[in-house]
DNA sequence: TGACGACGGCTCGTATACAAAGTGTACACT
DNA sequence: AGTGTACACTTTGTATACGAGCCGTCGTCA
């Protein structure tokens, strides 16, 4: 039981944070030494994963971890805005019990992550902090959007705590604020603001995903270097 | 292979038409004997249902039918229109290929149960329309809440395809009409349009529903009757 | 008489063995 | 030399057997 619980958690981690890249191919046997499992638990642990839509499992072919191709890019882009927005305005309004003290605890050991420069275990945090509150808006419904719109953030913005430059740095502590935020509309129960913020929160982390799909084109130098050397 | 994929469809539909009512346990063995498959694909089956939000496991505790209560009901009501509407409007921008005959081609079937009021058919019908209007959106996001969506609604609806009065009669007739014009939409790529058939093909629903979750009061005599007999 | 504990049946979870499907390679034939 | 086919190997799918956990009942003790 434990440790089929582990072998789900373990995977989805991996995936998540591509250590497993998109389309990688799983093999049964070796994933079950790996976890101690016998075929048959890792096989339902494959089915769970496959209804996450964190693997794909085609028939008598195995399991391949999902792909993220440019179509789906483009309509990631297309529906974060309202799902996020909405939910964190239902995460303001229906929040109770622990959940806000949860989200507190989640936030603080994303900072120390960060702090620190665990890049991969920031990321998982910041997965984790946005599942919370997909659990705070206590909408099945939409949540089931929001944990496949995770996924693929999760995965697209591993970069993103990998902060090379200083304005990188500084969007990441801006990320970090941001968080405080919405922890404190929450709180408050204001709807509005929190849909507010989540939007604002979108907008960063868009501007950085952009960049990683986009990068600055490489210096004109190397080009003209290129046709010098044709030029011989 | 084939019958785990009939026991997986042949299971989905007994829940869909609550033919397995919310909350009903599920026995494996029993369920392997009426499938003719053995425990194993059995247990992959239930996980699958499981991820697709149709039942819920439980640990040591087997699989129930998930259940409808009234929190989750606000809910639905809360989300399913900006779902609906969306969608649809996707699924005017992006549908492609054969797609739009497959959906006209579940419409007259759909037309067809309902005449010969075959209800439970209708409703599954209904449910592969809307299904169908899901993958013409192509957005593996949104389609996730869909899909959670239509479950309680093609659940909650099964007393809508069997129209007791007149009026009722009348609404179904037009809820067939909304879906040859969302067709119509579609197909002119009207994607303003699509949504606005969404929202009053909704409308027209939520109406129904409601009266389905608050009918209307028992006759006043009934009570009159009650108070009668306990002066007696 | 009531409550606590042990035992038995039942259902679920896991491992292993076997069957089926797919894939790659080697050999033969054109 | 290239293509097609057959065979072996690898990997997936299914069945069955065994072990573990839960639940209800019966008995005993206070």
């Amino acid at each position: 039981m434990n440790k089929k619980a582990a072998c789900l958690l373990a995977l989805r981690e991996r995936i998540l944070s591509t250590e497993l890249e998109p389309g990688t191919d799983l093999d049964e046997l070796s994933l079950c030494e790996t976890y101690g499992v016998s075929r048959t638990p890792l096989r339902e642990v494959l089915q769970r994963l496959s209804g996450e839509g964190l693997i794909q499992l085609e028939e008598n072919r195995g399991a391949k971890v999902a792909s993220m191709d440019v179509r789906v890019m483009r309509t990631f882009f297309q529906t974060a805005p309202l799902v996020y927005a909405n939910i964190s305005a239902l995460a303001a309004e229906n929040w109770a019990g622990p959940q806000l003290n949860t989200l507190k605890q989640t936030q603080s050991a994303f900072a120390v992550a960060m702090r620190r420069g665990e890049a991969s275990e920031a990321a998982l945090l910041n997965h984790r902090f946005h599942a919370e509150i997909g659990l705070m808006a206590d909408n099945a419904y939409l949540v089931a959007s929001l944990n496949r719109l995770l996924i693929d953030h999760t995965r697209m913005s591993q970069t993103f705590y990998r902060p090379t430059s200083e304005a990188d740095r500084d969007r990441v502590r801006l990320a970090i604020e941001q968080h405080d935020a919405m922890i404190a509309a929450f709180e408050r129960r204001e709807t509005a603001q929190s849909m507010d913020l989540a939007l604002q929160h979108w907008d960063l982390s868009r501007d950085q995903l952009e960049r990683f799909v986009r990068p600055d084109p490489l210096p004109v130098d190397v080009h003209s270097l290129e046709a010098r050397r044709h030029a011989v």
